[in-house]
DNA sequence: CTCGTGACTCCCG
DNA sequence: TCGGGAGCCACGA
């Protein structure tokens, strides 16, 4: 376990109903800002090992980078039930599902 | 170390 | 909206 994965996955778990975040963002708050990749990457590992809301994560761009097939439709499912708004049905509301970050930034 | 890969991100047309 | 190019970092072989 790295430290970075292990700050990914304390960010992630941080992440609350209703809030996403962006694998950019995450990678930042981790301390490794253009790790974005890899923040991806860990959650598609982690998630299968430790029990991370890696729904919660999405792209700078407020969208699912999963293919339709590969955990779009249940990311976009977990998200709506969370109760995350939804614009043209793809485009997250990032006025007001961005998590706080304030609070990542000061606790650390 | 080197090479290949990835649920990313920014820029240009 | 979509496609191509470049940069970034971490993991595995």
């Amino acid at each position: 376990m790295k430290p970075f994965t292990q700050d990914v996955i304390r960010i992630v778990q941080q992440i609350p109903e209703g809030k996403v975040l962006t694998y950019g963002l995450v990678a930042v708050l981790a301390g490794h800002p253009g790790a974005a990749r890899q923040v991806a990457g860990i959650l598609h590992v982690m998630s299968g090992k430790h029990r991370l809301p890696w729904h919660r994560v999405i792209n700078a761009r407020g969208r699912i980078s999963l293919p339709s097939g590969r955990g779009y439709e249940e990311q976009k499912a977990l998200l709506v039930s969370e109760g995350v708004v939804f614009h043209t049905g793809d485009q997250v509301d990032f006025d007001s599902c961005l998590m706080d970050t304030d609070c990542l930034v000061s606790r650390g």
